[in-house]
DNA sequence: TCTTATTGCGCAATTG
DNA sequence: CCAATTGCGCAATAAG
């Protein structure tokens, strides 16, 4: 998958070229004619076309000019045709996964969204955690510098700082 | 974006369809010929066509019918090519949007990942943390118990004993 | 070399 | 009416 080593650079050929197409088949066993859009108006026939031809058997006959023995054996040919239409359900096989692709990758940020906020906010609860702790430790660091003077010191009589520790957890 | 109202279901139909399609124009103006990506053997010449007929002025004359006066006005039409160009550009400019942004949001999914990690390894800190911190505070409680009854402590004059270890958590 | 998978492109129908 | 999208088929390539 990803197909990035190659052709790039002609998309920013404001070329326009044309290619022709054309399409003239489907007689009358191929009933694929509802195209998953809309209806359509007239059916078509089409004309002649042009880059089907490059495909003789095999040292065929006049490979070399690039004309074929047989006159009307081109895109009419019914190995074009099966070709065509192997090539069209792989474009569409391609697409569709390509597709998929796509929003698996959607899906998979807002995943990744949840997540970072679920560690983003456990990040603030223990810090939370850490800070009472550290604060209580703190007094109690006071509690004893002030108190654990053995004989003077007045064991209750200061402050216990003011209170404070809540711990929520 | 995202265009999912409206026609999905043909997906599933395993129809073909086959819309023709040609294309003749580019007399001598339009050097449209290079292919983004390789070179084209011939150039071709193509044939008649069909859809690119409902087309006519306004209110003109016999719109009814579908026919236009002129007999030679169809995709040979100055405006059809010229919406053609339009349309293909558009097109281009879509498809490209399009990629991108996939590919935004693909590396979307990176960053995410990468913060994940962050934040993961920040939890993963502050935890410690927090165990060092409570294991001392655990420690000195103990010491507290073991030591720490003074004088005025011991309400009723019992002592610790046994006591008193067990770190749980 | 053949078959399948991808990709760029143009067309036409729709949508906004 | 125009631009943006989208499904589709074609042909050239890349992959296998």
């Amino acid at each position: 998958m990803s197909r990035p080593p190659k052709q790039n650079p002609p998309t920013t050929q404001p070329n326009g070229v044309s290619v022709i197409q054309s399409q003239a088949r489907a007689p009358a066993a191929t009933p694929r004619v509802s195209a998953p859009q809309q209806q359509q108006p007239q059916q078509q026939q089409q004309a002649p076309q042009l880059v089907p031809a490059p495909r003789s058997a095999a040292g065929g006959t006049a490979t070399s000019t690039g004309r074929m023995k047989k006159p009307s054996a081109d895109k009419d040919s019914d190995e074009y045709r099966q070709r065509r239409e192997r090539n069209n359900l792989a474009v569409k096989k391609s697409r569709m996964r390509s597709k998929q692709k796509a929003q698996d990758t959607q899906q998979r940020v807002n995943e990744l969204k949840e997540e970072n906020e679920r560690l983003e906010a456990k990040i603030k609860l223990l810090s939370k955690e850490l800070s009472v702790l550290k604060d209580l430790f703190l007094e109690h660091a006071h509690n004893l510098a002030d108190n654990v003077q053995p004989a003077g010191a007045a064991p209750d009589g200061a402050s216990p700082a003011a209170g404070a520790n809540s711990h929520g957890q």
